[in-house]
DNA sequence: CGGCATCCAAGTCGATACTG
DNA sequence: CAGTATCGACTTGGATGCCG
């Protein structure tokens, strides 16, 4: 758990957007899925949904925050780094560090969520058939022009 | 089956308004649930979505059926009345009966439909909370203003 | 009855630049 | 690192009026 998320997880050729079911805003159900397993940090947000403009991303956040999905933490950051890491040795210490996490009732949307999700993934191929004979039909509509 | 939809249902009361989980645009859920017990009419759908205008509910069916989850029906009008009914005598013929019912796949969107609806009547009190206390401390934060 | 056309207000989203 | 500020395009939705 709390592995580095893939970068390519919600890349554009992922469907994702044509089904009927969203969450909250455009990104809302993405940085929920982001959060599933664990607290993150902005950037590691960003890292995912880099398609995303930071202020997107922290509209999004501070909705989910506002509706008691997630919870923004404000760690002190420690003043005397006996734990500094490997290659973490030229940072200045920072403000502070902030992590965003799913409230349980955050968690609660999993469920649905995973619904969703099936119902997406086993109905996707019908939904490009309809929109695309729907195409269709509108084009043979128009004379040609 | 088919009684007539109850012109209360949807009423602004309905705080299904707050939830994140939507279903294409502003109405489209609501218009699948009113087609859940069978073909209605447009007018049929006029009276629990009373709030919305002809334009907006032209424009989701219009949508739904281009996602294949709605079909749209017309049919010839009987030139011979021999069911008039109780108080519709008075009626000219239509140029032609309307009806919008479920595809197989907008059916199939009824489960994540429930699923949805189950999580919003039991998290609603929640998230209403939780805007309360947004709204709470972000008026805290300004300065008397 | 079952729409469509038009106008307009509001919201959503993205690009870009800047900050402590 | 974790945002904020500003601008503008695009989308959504409501009001109103007209039509076959």
């Amino acid at each position: 758990m709390r592995e580095p998320l893939d970068p390519d997880m919600f890349d554009e050729l992922c469907p994702s957007s044509l089904t009927p079911i969203r969450f909250g805003d455009k990104w809302a159900g993405m940085i929920i899925r982001c959060l599933e397993d664990g607290p993150r940090r902005f950037s590691e947000l960003r890292v995912p949904l880099r398609r995303v403009t930071p202020k997107m991303l922290t509209q999004s956040l501070r909705g989910l925050e506002r509706d008691g999905l997630v919870r923004r933490t404000v760690q002190a950051p420690q003043t005397h780094t006996d734990e500094v890491g490997p290659g973490g040795a030229g940072g200045r210490p920072p403000s502070g560090r902030i992590e965003y996490a799913l409230t349980p009732l955050g968690r609660s949307l999993l469920g649905p969520m995973a619904v969703a999700c099936a119902w997406a993934d086993e109905h996707w191929e019908e939904l490009l058939d309809a929109r695309e004979s729907a195409a269709g039909t509108a084009e043979s509509a128009r004379p040609a022009g």
